[in-house]
RNA sequence: GACCCUAUCGUCUAGAGGCCUAGGACAAUACCCUUUCACGGUAUGAACCCGGGUUCGAAUCCCGGUGGGGUCGCCA
């Protein structure tokens, strides 16, 4: 049974790394009908919020990536994490240890002046040497009694065999002055209670990995596969973070992006299925497998996920588009219930637009009134553009079927009377119906935009300036 | 600094020793379509980090170098 997790802490928003290495995680537990498990890491108890859990929540939801189970929190685990280290140091594999951070401090300087690797140097591990008295006053933290010998190896999913010696790690803390547990082991006992297959997480948890695995030993656990995830760098190559380009998958969603789009465009990047550029969820949870993930870091590129997203737009239900651009609309101020054909009109724009937002700019006209810009009406409402915009009116007033074919025919009519060709008036049209010199098929404009609003629009022509 | 990971067009990638005069996609450029702008179509330019091996043969395997990244917390 395949059973994977993702397990964010919740001290920011689901950024685009998070993501992807949900959307993997979830992926694969869906691809062998396994179960996918949402846990939220929040022992740090400083950093963790409420609000950043629910940004959490929400990005995941938006994405569609839904847990089968949880979330879990791991802050209603306590009990759980104290009764393994009352475990282990009773069994010997865990240790109290009452250097203070000045000592350790210091510890550490003396490391690095010396140019050596930064590590506790085990003052207080029980050995041959006997112990110290331990110092009254001192709240001990619990450190875990790492292996001095040997190496711990395992086949990552992703980036094959991974050997680290033993003499690397030192003896890290599984449980602060306080008694409150650390990630390195709240993370083991979880996975290990969770019955977690496949770790599937940031490649920054590589160096965690031998840490975790010697505690699972220590537990007489079953060791999980591990698979570890390179990470996304930003559009400009840069590495992501809070200061620099990382931002809420929720973004988004505020930037018009249909989050299919940004799904299709996570799973190609650092996965690929041959030459398959546009898949669904369902193809790619059919498709996925480790075999095919990337080992190295993989740059964002914003252009193609637009790419992408225009895709999804051109083949998206006009109904659900509608509803999308009603929403941003409304944050304008604008009511687009207003406009009697919105469904159609985004139906007009949706294959020409790169985003929610653009759509939304290019349908506003349709829904309220436009006041053309200066600069565009000085450019075509020339008055040789006014008399045939004059005359197409009267031609439209008469037009008994509204349809765009009919129009077409009243606009070529003006067209011949006018001797003009269809740019001379096409253009000047758009620019008094929809204060914009482009736009789609002008026969298809003015069915959608409705004889009521085409004929008022064309009745109130801007006057020139005198 | 130590340890670990990594290296194909500008970018995402295909590539599991001969199928590679290295394929696809985004982006770029040109042309076509056209009722403007898009969409779409066609075409073009663009890459195996360097050096040694192994092999009849290496983008693919090995070693070294260099570049990039990660980790060295009573953070996760």
């Amino acid at each position: 049974m395949i059973r994977t997790r993702f397990a964010p802490s919740p001290t920011g928003y689901l950024h685009i790394g998070g993501a992807r290495t949900a959307l993997f995680a979830w992926a694969y537990a869906r691809h062998h009908q396994g179960t996918f498990i949402l846990r939220i890491e929040d022992t740090d108890v400083a950093r963790s919020t409420p609000a950043a859990v629910q940004a959490i929540l929400d990005g995941m939801q938006w994405l569609g990536l839904d847990p089968d189970e949880g979330p879990f929190y791991q802050m209603q685990r306590m009990a759980r994490y104290k009764e393994v280290i009352a475990q282990m140091l009773a069994a010997g594999t865990a240790y109290h240890c009452y250097t203070s951070r000045e000592e350790l401090d210091a510890l550490r300087a003396e490391q690095e002046a010396n140019k050596q690797k930064p590590r506790y140097d085990g003052r207080w591990r029980p050995g041959d040497q006997p112990l110290p008295a331990p110092p009254a006053g001192i709240q001990p933290v619990v450190r875990f009694r790492n292996p001095v010998d040997g190496v711990v190896a395992w086949d990552d999913l992703v980036k094959g065999r991974i050997e680290i010696a033993n003499a690397e790690l030192d003896d890290f803390i599984i449980a602060r002055a306080d008694g409150t547990p650390t990630y390195n082991f709240c993370v083991v006992v979880d996975d290990w209670d969770m019955r977690i297959s496949h770790v599937i997480r940031g490649d920054d948890h590589v160096n965690n990995t031998p840490r975790q695995i010697n505690v699972l030993r220590a537990l007489g656990a079953t060791v999980p596969l591990y698979g570890h995830l390179p990470m996304i760098l930003g559009d400009d190559g840069q590495k992501l973070s809070k200061r620099h380009g990382a931002v809420s998958v929720m973004q988004y969603d505020t930037d018009g992006y249909l989050p299919e789009a940004v799904l299709n465009y996570l799973g190609r990047l650092g996965w690929s299925h041959g030459d398959e550029e546009i898949f669904s969820l369902e193809q790619f949870c059919a498709w996925f497998d480790f075999d095919h993930v990337t080992s190295s870091a993989a740059q964002f590129n914003t252009e193609k996920l637009n790419w992408l997203n225009a895709h999804y737009l051109k083949s998206a239900d006009p109904a659900r588009l509608a509803g999308e651009v009603r929403r941003r609309l409304a944050a304008q101020g604008v009511d687009a219930d207003a406009a009697h054909a919105l469904e159609k009109a985004v139906a007009l724009y949706q294959e020409r637009v790169g985003n929610l937002n653009e759509l939304a700019d290019a349908v506003h006209p349709f829904c309220v009134a436009v006041e053309p810009p200066t600069e565009l009406l000085a450019q075509h409402l020339t008055p040789l553009a006014r008399s045939a915009l004059a005359s197409l009116r009267d031609t439209l007033a008469g037009v008994s079927d509204w349809q765009a074919a009919q129009l077409g025919q009243a606009v070529k009519q003006t067209l011949t009377s006018h001797s003009l060709k269809m740019p001379q008036l096409a253009i000047p049209l758009r620019v008094v119906l929809l204060g914009q010199a482009q736009s789609p098929s002008i026969d298809a404009v003015l069915e959608t935009l409705g004889r009521e609003r085409v004929l008022e629009r064309l009745e109130r022509l801007p006057q020139p300036r005198a």
